[in-house]
DNA sequence: GCCAACGTTGGC
DNA sequence: GCCAACGTTGGC
């Protein structure tokens, strides 16, 4: 079992769009990155854990936690000339990009702020707080991932 | 809005 | 295959 993190403008996509969706879970779509793309279809499983992170907002944090509970398939969103992920280069034979479903599990009390995380130095090797890495889906340690549990209130 | 750090594209 | 130009991400 692995651990996520996944990265979500709160203005597109918060946690709490996820909470209120039926079933509390959605598809994660949109994603345009190879690197992004090939963990979640190579390596993302259903049953892992991810955290939600939210990004580019007033105070950008993990806020909460989701559950992969589908693996990869076809992003349709690709394929769709209306949407704001349509890709030209996809196709029916070769949809190019992929995604699963998350179900919410538990939103924070409080955010994990970044700030907060890069004051933690136990985590100066964590991958979101490396200089230049703006992938939107990254892996997360075990060991990261309890370290992160241990700074979240009850 | 600025800018660093990537990733992608396309001419050669 | 190289590399310059361009686009994107995301913190600040």
């Amino acid at each position: 079992m692995n651990y996520w993190l996944l990265k979500s403008e709160p203005d597109a996509f918060s946690i709490d769009d996820l909470r209120s969706m039926p079933g509390k879970k959605d598809h994660w779509d949109g994603i345009r990155n190879y690197q992004a793309r090939n963990m979640m279809r190579d390596d993302m499983r259903k049953g892992d854990m991810a955290f939600f992170y939210h990004s580019s907002c007033a105070v950008p944090g993990i806020v909460g936690t989701v559950e992969i509970v589908k693996e990869a398939y076809d992003d349709f969103t690709a394929l769709d000339r209306k949407s704001k992920y349509f890709d030209a280069k996809a196709s029916r034979d070769n949809p190019r990009w992929c995604m699963v479903d998350v179900k919410f599990k538990k939103k924070f009390k409080e955010i994990v702020s970044l700030a907060e995380l890069k004051e933690n130095n136990k985590l100066a090797d964590m991958t979101l707080l490396k200089k230049g890495n703006r992938l939107s889906i990254m892996p997360v340690s075990a060991k990261h991932w309890k370290i992160i549990q241990s700074m979240v209130d009850a």
